[in-house]
RNA sequence: GGGGAUGUGGUGCAGUUGGUUAGCAUGCCGGUCUGUCACACCGGUGGUCGCGAGUUCGAGCCUCGUCGUCCCCGCCA
């Protein structure tokens, strides 16, 4: 065959008078009659070749098409001055073919590969094919350079990365597992990690020191379009150290990206506690590319004269401004009103229209006498009820009012820490605390005996990195004691006998010198759309799966045979 | 588990109150064309309207069911 000599990107006036040999993809043809022009593109560029009717060769540029693989012999030369291509990074030149060669044929494409339209459903069965559109793969290049840097930062850092097994044990808490069926063992199963929490912890017992992972995780759980069954993070972990050391770390980390990819100086990250994000933007992963914040009317001297809406012992009343009403539709009222009731709050609302208040309680803040301060179009929307609740529907208002005003503005990035998480959240279905985070993490210890009575009270030393309100990462301070350890498993309902079945190993190893560590995991998926400026992860994941968690290109999952499940000692009760 | 959107030539879309031959663009095939760059122009091919039932003289359109895709809630330590 022939074979390159230059890649695409490559081809440019520096070669002007040279032959060169090229090997890619027919992109597209415009053949004029007599001249014929060809798009060659690689992973690299893109060059236009040009067949002259003179030359022999000329005879088979007519059994081309499409997404022919070729190579072609031929002579870079300066494009007539007329015919550049400005929009063409190597547009100021062309190769004249000598010869050309078939190296692959290709069916007429089902989708397209040189235009940004077409299905989901199709792209995702011929997904070979859309990956060769440009935009797909310069977000997996772009991915490609990401974890390039990454890995050279954390090694800069003293970081291992250490390979965990992805065969692991089934544990109770967090998500649903996937499992896999083991035929030496028939009855019993692996578990494919929801993360390699355990194991990172017992390289720090083991004396590494610090660790990282650009690993493959597992849940078994829904999809969204944030959220995909097998996702990426960078995971690591660091002994002698605290919250502020993995602070650190991942700030430096964070910044460099910012800075090198995109241009962007992060600047200091703010570092905010979760019950100031909770009252303050109604969620623990607050998008602050915009204010609006919740006000808390609760402890105003009028608050106990809103009729409906007064606050009882124990409950908050709050409210949330809008500056252009005009946008929100009695429809769009109704709906948050709605929502609202289904949440058991008590809601209304309220505006200036040309200097009268009007709407659902404008009445009630009138006989309340209440100066709202409101100026002409501007909206107060109200909520009244059980404080968690208040605040996370107006958080939600907020989301939905920022996006209808279009506050959001796509080119900034606001980062920011959540931190102190509550330890523990209660479990309304099996009736008990779980841990919020996850069960290893390091409660605030004086928070245990101070709040004995009330678990959900009790403060983790936990953190989360949110960017543009996204939640881009977890961290922790580990539990490394035996004793607290237990005490949080008898805490969340894990009795020591079954503590001993499902983490023995692990409490065990507490016994033999486990140095103070913390850690922290970033969803590296994540992590790239939103460098990106995209909304779904399945444009940064080569091969990824629909919401329904399956395959549409190779089928899966899909039946195996009965010879297969026999060997695991497996019967299938679903009817053919 | 629940809600919403959607499914029409290979691909992207239109299709009125249910009405006779299901349109448009693009692709594909053939033709003309020697400087195009989403080449242009002329001609042509291509559709079980996701699938199944029902209502009706008549269904792409209405009803019920079902399947796929996308978004959201639940769920995701």
């Amino acid at each position: 065959m022939l074979k390159r000599t230059q890649r695409l990107n490559e081809i440019d006036d520096s070669l002007i008078g040279k032959t060169v040999i090229i090997n890619g993809w027919v992109d597209r043809m415009r053949n004029l009659g007599g001249i014929v022009f060809l798009w060659i593109r690689d992973r690299y560029g893109l060059v236009q070749v040009v067949f002259d009717p003179q030359k022999p060769v000329y005879e088979y540029v007519k059994n081309l098409s499409n997404e022919y693989v070729v190579a072609v012999k031929g002579i870079v030369r300066e494009r007539p001055k007329e015919a550049k291509n400005p929009n063409l990074e190597s547009g100021n030149v062309e190769i004249l073919a000598e010869e050309l060669e078939i190296l692959a044929e290709s069916k007429t494409p089902p989708i397209y590969t040189n235009r940004e339209e077409g299905n989901e459903e199709a792209r995702l069965k011929y997904r070979y094919l859309d990956l060769r559109r440009s935009a797909l793969q310069h977000n997996l290049i772009f991915r490609h350079r990401v974890a390039h840097l990454t890995r050279e930062y954390m090694n800069s850092k003293d970081f291992l990365e250490i390979e965990t097994p992805y065969l692991t044990k089934s544990t109770p808490e967090g998500a649903r597992d996937f499992l896999v069926p083991s035929r030496l063992k028939k009855g019993s199963f692996y578990a494919l990690p929801q993360s390699p929490q355990i194991f990172k912890q017992l390289l720090m017992i083991s004396g590494f020191d610090r660790y990282y992972q650009i690993v493959r995780c597992f849940r078994d759980e829904d999809l969204r379009a944030d959220r995909q069954p097998e996702f990426t993070q960078l995971d690591l972990e660091m002994s002698f150290a605290d919250q502020s050391d993995v602070l650190e770390i991942v700030n430096g980390l964070v910044k460099k990206l910012y800075e090198k990819f995109i241009g962007i100086d992060l600047g200091e990250i703010p570092i905010m506690s979760y019950s100031e994000a909770m009252e303050k933007f109604g969620s623990d992963k607050p998008d602050l590319r915009f204010e609006m914040e919740l006000q808390d009317l609760t402890n105003e001297t009028f608050a106990h004269e809103m009729k409906f809406l007064t606050p009882s012992k124990g409950e908050a009343l709050k409210s949330i401004r809008i500056l252009r009403s005009e946008t929100f539709s009695r429809k769009v009222l109704d709906s948050y009103a709605n929502s609202a009731k289904s949440e058991g709050l008590r809601f209304g609302w309220v505006k200036n229209s040309n200097g009268d208040l009007s709407g659902s309680i404008a009445k009630i803040f009138k006989s309340a006498g209440v100066n709202l301060d409101l100026k002409n179009g501007e909206m107060m929307i109200t909520c009244a009820g059980k404080r968690s609740s208040v605040n996370k529907f107006l958080g939600s208002v907020r989301l939905d009012a920022a996006k209808r005003l279009n506050l959001v503005d796509e080119s900034s990035v606001k980062a920011l820490w959540v931190v102190d998480f509550p330890m523990f959240e209660w479990n309304e279905e099996e009736k008990r605390y779980q841990a919020q985070h996850h069960p290893f993490t390091m409660p605030y210890v004086e928070d245990l005996d101070k709040y004995s009575s009330d678990p959900s009270k009790m403060r983790a030393h936990s953190y989360d990195l949110v960017i543009n309100g996204w939640e881009m990462g977890s961290g922790s301070v580990r539990i490394h004691t035996k004793k607290l350890q237990e005490k949080i498993f008898k805490l969340i309902g894990i009795s020591e006998k079954e503590a001993k079945a499902r983490f023995g190993f692990f409490l065990e190893a507490f016994e033999y010198g486990a140095p103070p560590h913390a850690g922290f995991a970033m969803g590296f998926d994540r992590l790239i759309a939103t460098m990106l400026g995209l909304s779904s992860l399945r444009d940064v994941i080569a091969f990824p799966k629909t919401t329904s968690g399956t395959d549409l290109m190779s089928d899966t999952p899909s039946k195996v045979s009965e010879t297969q499940l026999e060997e695991l000692g497996i019967k299938s009760e679903v009817d053919e």
